[in-house]
RNA sequence: GCCCCCGUAGCCCAACGGCAGAGGCAGCGGACUCAAAAUCCGUCCAGUGUGAGUUCGAAUCUCACCGGGGGCACCA
């Protein structure tokens, strides 16, 4: 194949050995492995009942991508690789493994590309998952491409919706605190059993009463909610799509807070059992912690504070501060805000409460609109105290006082019941507003002695909290809650309560490219369709885009882009009494419905009788008692960014409890164990002007400055990305280098979770170490092996057993980076050791450690040494614990910490006998200088330690 | 403002409380080459962000501070 030639014209490149292993040469084993894999179906996993289920099982799995049209960049398969490499060891060493990989298909960007051009939704997306498809196939990732889905296959949405109608179907009993279904509290109010709320027996209720007094139970519920209402791009708008100053992101349309009807689910009922059981799963203590704070569990009490005929309800953290609740407040959104308020200012009313308004009424209205003005970001920057008086007093329940009702927006509605008791004494934004108006605070926990701050929140003895039934004075802080507690309920004036910041889920969109509800509609309001007739199929429309209406319209209705489906909409169905006139759902589901369960998909692709087969889920990811007794089971590992810490993870695991409580699944939690991978970054450069400029074609370094055709340029760290002109894609990295190298260096510059700069220069590292690793076993002139049969020595041994145990560890610890060091190490003492050929019986096990993180050289390799079959469920080499122990051990002599002296001791010695051998060396006689040693610290296997 | 994570060689990173270095990149020297690239061999380089403390012994544990990254943010 090469051409001898004595002649090489300038600039053209040499030949290298035929059999080097270069880039070409790696591509074409890549294709030839990856053909082969997919050919025999290598990486097919049997579920139980099929051959090969009777070895143990691992579920590993990233969360799938969104394929945008840009395709994937290096950043993107770390975690896939990651996973992969994990996947591959434990198929080596006896487990069935599922690896399995599928697309978050629906999504706004391919619907507004269809906005834009015409094109359907589907089109864009397939040819997308198309390109993903190839990206991925050639980095050798060992996924069973039978249990590929994405989320927009109607196969795979028809148990989207399947499952939308299971919790739409439940209701949540808080008496056995699990979901139950919707026609078992159908049945207890018929019965009896359960009261309905005037007492009217349920049969004696219209149909439309019952159907509204059910409805309110579902866990899928229609509500009002305030919602970002953009009517320019004629949708809501998620938080995060939403400008500080209250315009859209996109477009930058004006934004209106809301109510809406939307589908709401009931997540709220969950918020206890999803804190607790993030101490049944292994998930990083980070994401733990994000998911505690986003559910936002805090005990305390509700107290009932009298005004006039009304009663205000708060919530408070620290009913023991009670005796010294001065004022009240309530958020300018509150209902009783405009009952409180009487006909005119009470007499002798503070000037700095009224705001300047002739009536309370006047001053409340004034305050409420300046309120609404506010972006919700004016109102949390803005941390000045403001409010006004509603003319109002109420009775604080422990001494009688009466206190001054006031309305301020740093009172909240949305959490507790909107309405607060002031402490200013033992609460800062209290004092601060106390301070600002004048209003008494009295100190009901003792900050003792020097204390010179103000609000005092920390722990101490009640003071001047007593009546004439009940004293808290000297309590600490929890024995006064528990103490106030007992004497408010007593009273009937207060409770023990749970609140969380934990709100219900919002789950209906305007978008076209998302599942399609399973519900119709008749007069009396939604009805699931029957499994029987799902999937609701997404109708083909001419028009993608939502009615979008004058920006400023803020009093209009979002109308889906579904609703102008008129034969779609408008149905006739036989629900089960007949032929019936119905109308369609029209809004769409989120995102994340499919990424909420699509993990159980995995496990039973093609079952088109159930979302997933019972001993499927039991087998995969069912509890396993013997990993602890709470184990809550779920994947084994579930790979992916930090960026989906809360709602993803947080949705997914509600689903995975309703599925539970309704008996569709065995296990409690979805992920039992979460990884979060690192990031990939990368540098991008700005010349003067700010301008990104190819930070391929950049060249220098952080000591003489970097410059791009001559100019200076600057150097900034972050995304990679199309705009920066910083885009490195695996495509590239598989031509210039092969695909092994790519996954190698990605496995090498770092643990799976750390971030860290992407640096093409530093490829060519793994790459000579895939170079010399073929070079010890192949002739690059022949493409023969070049093994031997020599019987390797004792060091080699030592080597070769030394890096089996470590690699053992640092597989399963997913320490890919020490791992593929430990196979350099090994590799460099081979190639020092044996220029002419590496032994056999060390070349094999080496080929077989290298296989997860470089599958495709080491199948070559392996087929090179003589071995026709796949590697990859070949064993894993097992150390021999013979050559792990040294004959002799080297000890470093510490005198008072510092080494002075290293003596060699047979391993076998005992403590006695290292000491005296390191108190006889010549270096630490002389340290000693005559004096007997005040302590020897002897570690065995490690060093001694001589204290004078 | 509060909470979490991280600071080791020019760079990326190792190091059960026990000799600061496994490995890679870059640099330097050499081999091969007419030359260069590629490849190969050899080699230099820090006392662990700063300051205290615990300990016989601290990169590792504790505290404070500095720097970087992330999360939350009037949640009663």
């Amino acid at each position: 194949m090469s051409t001898e030639s004595t002649t090489i014209a300038p600039g053209e490149a040499a030949a290298s050995p035929p059999f080097r292993y270069d880039a070409a040469l790696a591509t074409r084993i890549e294709r030839r492995w990856q053909d082969r894999w997919a050919a025999e179906g290598t990486f097919h996993a049997p579920n139980p009942g099929e051959p090969g289920s009777e070895r143990p099982k691992a579920y590993v799995m990233d969360m799938f991508p969104y394929p945008s049209g840009a395709g994937l960049h290096v950043g993107h398969p770390l975690g896939f690789i990651g996973t992969d490499v994990l996947g591959r060891y434990l198929r080596m060493t006896g487990h069935n493994v599922l690896h399995p990989m599928g697309f978050d298909s629906f999504g706004l960007p391919a619907e507004q590309y269809a906005v834009q051009t015409g094109t359907h939704p589907r089109t864009t997306t397939e040819a997308n998952i198309a390109r993903y498809k190839e990206q991925l196939r050639q980095l050798g990732l060992a996924h069973d491409p039978r249990r590929s889905i994405a989320t927009t296959d109607v196969t795979f949405y028809r148990w989207t919706q399947w499952i939308f109608s299971q919790i739409f179907e439940a209701w949540y009993d808080t008496s056995v605190d699990r979901a139950r279904p919707i026609a078992e509290l159908k049945a207890e109010f018929s019965s009896g059993a359960r009261q309905t709320p005037d007492g009217r027996p349920y049969a004696e209720l219209s149909e439309g009463e019952r159907r509204a007094l059910i409805d309110s139970h579902r866990l899928a519920y229609i509500s009002e909610a305030p919602v970002n209402w953009c009517p320019g791009l004629g949708t809501v708008l998620a938080n995060e799509e939403v400008t500080a100053d209250g315009r859209s992101e996109r477009g930058n349309f004006p934004v209106f807070r809301r109510n809406l009807r939307q589908w709401m689910m009931r997540i709220t009922s969950y918020a206890d059992r999803l804190a607790a059981d993030l101490d049944r799963v292994d998930w990083p203590e980070s994401v733990k912690a994000m998911q505690r704070n986003w559910i936002g569990r805090s005990e305390g009490a509700s107290v009932r504070f009298d005004s006039g005929p009304e009663a205000i309800e708060v919530f408070t953290t620290r009913p023991d501060t009670l005796f010294g609740a001065t004022y009240m407040v309530l958020a300018p959104e509150h209902p009783l805000v405009d009952a409180l308020a009487p006909a005119a200012w009470p007499e002798g009313t503070d000037p700095r409460w009224t705001g300047g308004a002739a009536t309370p009424a006047e001053a409340v209205a004034a305050y409420r609109a300046a309120a609404a003005r506010k972006s919700e970001l004016d109102r949390q920057e803005n941390k000045d105290k403001t409010g006004v008086f509603t003319g109002a007093y109420a009775v604080n329940p422990v001494n009688g006082a009466a206190v001054p009702v006031f309305v301020a927006d740093y009172v909240l509605m949305g959490y507790g019941t909107g309405a607060i008791m002031a402490v200013p004494a033992q609460d800062q934004r209290d004092w601060d507003f106390a301070t600002a108006f004048g209003l008494p605070i009295v100190r009901t926990v003792d900050p003792g002695e020097g204390w010179e701050g103000e609000a005092f929140t920390g722990d101490g003895a009640a003071i001047n909290s007593a009546n004439s039934e009940i004293s808290l004075n000297g309590l600490a802080v929890g024995e006064a809650k528990r103490a106030i507690i007992d004497w408010l309920s007593a009273q009937g004036s207060g409770r023990s309560v749970v609140q969380y910041k934990l709100r219900d889920w919002l789950f209906s969109r305007q978008r076209y490219w998302g599942e399609p509800f399973p519900i119709v509609w008749d007069e009396h309001g939604p009805i699931s369709v029957p499994d029987a007739q799902l999937p609701v199929v997404l109708p083909d429309i001419d028009d993608y885009s939502p009615k979008t209406y004058e920006p400023d319209a803020a009093n209009t209705e979002p109308e889906p882009p579904l609703g102008r489906a008129d034969e779609w909409v408008n149905v006739e169905l036989d629900l089960g009494d007949g032929l019936r006139k119905y109308r369609r759902e029209t809004n769409t589901m989120p995102q994340w419905a499919g990424s909420c369960w699509y993990y159980l998909r995995y496990l039973d692709p093609s079952n088109d009788e159930r979302f997933v087969g019972v001993e499927a889920e039991k087998y995969w990811i069912g509890k396993e008692p013997e990993i602890s007794p709470a184990d809550p089971g779920g994947v084994d590992l579930y790979v992916g960014g930090v960026e989906h810490a809360v709602l993803h993870l947080l949705y997914s695991r509600f689903w995975h409890k309703v599925l539970f409580d309704l008996g569709h699944v065995s296990s409690e939690e979805p992920f039992r164990r979460l990884f979060n991978q690192g990031y990939i970054q990368a540098f991008a450069y700005t010349d003067a002007r700010g301008t990104y400029v190819p930070a391929e074609e950049v060249v220098g370094d952080e000591v003489g400055g970097f410059t791009w055709n001559g100019q200076a340029v600057s150097r900034e760290y972050g995304k990679m990305g199309k705009s920066l002109k910083n885009v490195v894609t695996p495509d590239e990295m598989c031509e210039r280098y092969g695909a092994d190298t790519f996954r190698l260096y990605e496995m090498y510059t770092g643990p799976m979770d750390a971030s860290r700069p992407w640096s093409t220069r530093d490829v060519v590292g793994p790459q000579r170490f895939l170079q010399r690793v073929w070079r010890n076993l192949v002739d690059e002139q022949t493409g023969a092996s070049r093994v031997t049969d020599e019987v390797p020595g004792p060091e080699t041994l030592r080597a070769l057993h030394k890096a089996i145990a470590g690699v053992r560890e640092d597989f399963p610890a997913l320490h890919y980076n020490t791992a593929a060091a430990k196979l350099i190490e090994l590799n460099n003492h081979l190639t020092k050791t044996y220029p002419s050929g590496a032994p056999r019986s060390v070349a094999e096990p080496l080929v077989l450690m290298l296989a997860p993180l470089a599958p495709h050289i080491s199948e070559e390799l392996w087929s090179i040494l003589g071995h026709p079959e796949t590697l990859a469920y070949t064993d894993f080499p097992v150390a021999d614990e013979q050559y792990l122990v040294e004959e002799t051990i080297e000890y470093p002599i510490q005198v008072n910490g510092k080494v002075r002296s290293r003596i060699s001791v047979p391993a076998d010695a005992d403590r006695g006998a290292v000491e005296a051998a390191a108190l006889a060396d010549e270096k630490i006689v002389a340290a000693l200088d005559g004096a007997a040693p005040k302590k020897v610290i002897v570690v065995p296997g490690r060093l001694v330690n001589v204290v004078r």
